[in-house]
DNA sequence: CGGCATCCACAGTGATACTG
DNA sequence: CAGTATCACTGTGGATGCCG
C-alpha cells in the first residue's frame, strides 16, 4: 500500500501493518506461533491465496515476520513473528478488546474458529491467587485443544496439556462465554467441566450479567 | 470495505476502523476534539476530499464519530468522537508507540505537523511528583500551541495556556525530542525553555541515549 | 499436498474540477 | 466551507494452473 508519508508513529505503524488482512495475519501468528502457509490460510477464511503470499512478503520486508525453511522430515517453510512482530501484541489486544463490543451484532453468518479465543482469554484471565502452586487447565473447544497455565501470570496457547488439573469441553462460543464470566446459554450445548473446579475459579473473572467480551 | 465476516474482536474492530485513513481520522479527532471538515483535511495531508467525506459517513454509521451542526455565529458542521470513538485511544496509543520505532527511517520527505506530537506526549509524560500542586506548561512547536497540565496525571491538549509555569518554544521535532527525553540536536534549532525549569523536570522522562520515541 | 503465480471482474483510491 | 462528480488507476477476491 502507499505510505501515508507522515512523520507520526501511528501512520508508520499503519504503513507497516495497516494493509487489509495484515493485522489478522499477525493475529494468527500470535496465536499459533510458527506455522505453515496452509495453516494461515485456514485461519483466515476469505483471503485470496495471492494476497496472502503478497502480504507475507510485505510483512517479511517490514521486519514483522520471518520465513524459515524447516529441515526434513518436515521439509516446509514456516512463518513466525520476529520480536518486533510479537511487540504488536498489546496493540492488537487493545484493538480486539475494543472490537469485542461489536461481536454481538451480526454473528449470524460470521465464521468462528475456536483458536481465535486465545487472544481474548489472554486478556480476560488473571491468576487471582498468584502465590499458590501452578495449575494447568485443558480446554477443548470445537475439538480444538487450548492449554491454560496459571503460575502467577496466566499463559494461554494452542495445544494439549499433559496432566491438567481441570478440563473444559464444549462448543467454542459457549466455552468462551464460560471462561470470560458471561452466563452460558442453557440447553444441550453447555460446556462440560471436569476435575478441580477450584483451579478454574482461580482464573475466571467474576460472573457478569452483560456481555462485553 | 468488505467485512471480514469473522466472529473475532480484532476483525470486528478492523471492519469498523480498518479502512485506509480511518484510524488517522480518529487520531485527528482525539488530538483536536470537535473540529471542522477543513481542519481534518489539513491534518491529513494526502487524503482526497471524496475519501474524507466517505470515511466520515462510515465512521458516523459505525458509531465512532458524530456530526453536529454548530449554531450561528459559527454556522458550520463539527465532527467529534463519540464515547466509543474515544475508547479507541488506548489502541491507537499502543499502535503509535509500536510505530514510533520506525520514525527514524525515512523522515526525509514525510510531512510533519506539530499537533501530532500530542498523542506521544500523552504516552511519555508522567507526573513524577503527583502530590505537589498542579503546574501548567505552554509549548509552542512550529507556532502550534500545546497545553500541558500536571496534576497527579498529565493532560496534553491543543491550545494556549493562560499563566504557564514554564514555556517551551522551538521547532516541532526538537521540542518533541526535548520533551521525550531524547538528546536534542545541537545548533540554532535548539528549543528555548523559559520559566520554572523544575515544572518541566517534573514531567519529562529520564534522558535516554537512543531514540525510540 | 504445500506454496505460490496468473488471469480477470470488480471495488476502492486519489487527483482534479466543480457546486450550493 | 463542505462537500459532490468524474475518471484513470490500483488493489481485492475468486478461480484456476503450475511445480516440486
Amino acid at each position: 500500500m502507499k505510505s501515508y508519508k507522515q512523520a507520526c508513529g501511528l501512520a508508520k505503524a499503519l504503513d507497516a501493518v495497516g494493509d487489509r488482512w495484515s493485522m489478522l495475519i499477525v493475529r494468527e501468528l500470535l496465536i499459533r506461533g510458527a506455522c505453515r502457509y496452509t495453516d494461515l490460510r485456514r485461519g483466515l477464511p476469505g483471503i485470496a491465496t495471492n494476497l496472502l503470499a503478497e502480504r507475507m512478503r510485505e510483512l517479511e520486508a517490514a521486519g514483522v515476520v520471518i520465513r524459515e525453511e524447516a529441515p526434513p522430515p518436515v521439509a516446509t517453510t514456516l512463518f513466525s513473528l520476529t520480536a518486533r512482530g510479537r511487540a504488536l501484541e498489546p496493540a492488537l489486544l487493545a484493538l480486539g478488546q475494543w472490537g469485542a463490543a461489536l461481536l454481538g451484532e451480526a454473528a449470524a453468518d460470521d465464521s468462528f474458529q475456536a483458536h481465535w479465543m486465545v487472544l481474548p482469554l489472554r486478556h480476560f484471565l488473571k491468576d487471582r491467587r498468584p502465590g499458590e502452586p501452578a495449575v494447568s487447565i485443558a480446554v477443548i473447544a470445537d475439538g480444538q485443544p487450548i492449554a491454560i497455565e496459571a503460575a502467577g501470570e496466566v499463559r494461554v496457547s494452542l495445544g494439549a496439556v499433559a496432566a491438567p488439573h481441570a478440563t473444559v469441553t464444549g462448543p467454542g462460543r459457549e466455552v468462551l462465554a464460560l471462561l470470560t464470566g458471561r452466563p452460558p446459554g442453557a440447553g444441550p450445548g453447555r460446556p462440560k467441566v471436569a476435575g478441580d473446579l477450584d483451579a478454574l475459579a482461580r482464573i475466571i473473572p467474576e460472573p457478569r450479567a452483560t456481555a462485553d467480551a
